[in-house]
DNA sequence: ACCTGAACACCGTTCAAGT
DNA sequence: ACCTGAACACCGTTCAAGT
């Protein structure tokens, strides 16, 4: 009855606990059940908690396209932003690691070198492309890592309830304001960020940076 | 001998525990172990482990000093930011949940307010502040989350250790020439960084973003 | 060869009991 | 009023045992 345990699906499973319930909720039992299998059992195919969870975001790492050799540096980067960007939407519980820069394997490694391969081409010396990448990546992941967090806890705290409620607004005005008079447009926010640093870069690059 | 607990006393030992060992290892046993008292005690003075990491979070925002208003808006913010990334620099644990936008207090609020306020003065729209906001603070506390990762941990990985010993060069060559010729200078990319974000908003608001 | 049961040292948290 | 002990339902992980 039960299909025989695979490293390929024990982290399958792990990644749909994940989905459903958030990085907190991985714990072996947890991954186990949902496998019908004792806990202990998922040992043969990862050697502890760390590889597991380090193989589910490898999984995700996979899923970014590489940019385009084909069009302009910057379309390319911002294409392949914007779709890693989409990746990490369907796992978000990916952002953090992937943030954080815990654990870098093959796939990442894969991605990093194509991105910073658009960056030379783009005419950014090798110290300006080490930058721009970090602040292209850290773009990228960070802006989920900071969504992920302000929509699966309805933990707003008590102040935000209360900014939401329309007090405090004396204390804070201009918070108020831009919950009142701003769009609250994620998508539309991660791309002009992604725009602004492509284009600052651009510019470093151009303008020629002599130290380096 | 032992002082009367106070929430503060428990918030102290906890950043303590924090700042020395990682946010991690903070446990309601560990912390009370630190003050000298069972686990249970500390629930006279927050209520869960959740209002503990809030509260030490909160501390470490205290610190947060707001931009000045008596320079242009950028040096403000420019001092502002490299000002919290020092702070950041001291209590590293707290990047996480900081950039993660888990738990929005009142001090954090304070800062955040000023911020915008700076944003507006410099002539950026509601909008264009809004975003502007996002990020400056994802880049305040995401640099340093991302730096906390790549150094408590020595878990950098197999890949990554061959990469430094100079294998798989040839796999990942922009990687390696990354790493070989590149000076790795975190407090300098940070500040090229913030500069540029500041300068980035600064142009769009004087091209004037008409859609707002 | 592959999975399980029992066990160990940890968690957060509740609640009745001690002083 | 303030702290503790015992307990409960969880963790990750080890290891000997079962099939």
């Amino acid at each position: 009855m039960r299909e025989r345990l695979t490293k390929e699906r024990v982290v399958d499973a792990a990644i749909a606990v994940a989905d459903h319930d958030g990085l907190d909720a991985i714990s072996m039992r947890r991954v186990g059940e949902q496998l019908d299998v004792q806990a202990m059992a998922l040992y043969r195919h990862v050697s502890n908690k760390e590889e597991l969870v380090n193989s589910m975001v490898e999984r995700v790492a996979a899923r970014f396209s590489v940019p385009r050799t084909d069009v302009g540096w910057k379309d390319a980067l911002r294409a392949s932003g914007i779709a890693a960007y989409a990746v990490l939407k369907a796992h978000p519980w990916a952002s953090a690691p992937l943030a954080s820069r815990a654990h870098v394997g093959p796939e990442r490694l894969r991605y990093i070198d194509a991105v910073l391969d658009r960056l030379r081409e783009g005419g950014l010396s090798v110290q300006l492309a080490h930058f721009a990448l970090h602040a292209y990546d850290g773009h990228v992941m960070g802006s989920m890592y900071r969504q992920a967090r302000d929509e699966d806890e309805a933990d707003a705290g008590a102040e935000v309830a209360a900014l939401r409620a329309g007090e405090l607004s004396a204390q804070y005005p201009r918070i108020a304001e831009s919950m009142t008079e701003a769009v609250h447009d994620d998508d539309a926010e991660f791309e002009l960020i992604l725009d602004l640093i492509l284009d600052g870069f651009d510019r470093l690059a151009r303008v020629g940076l002599s130290r380096s």
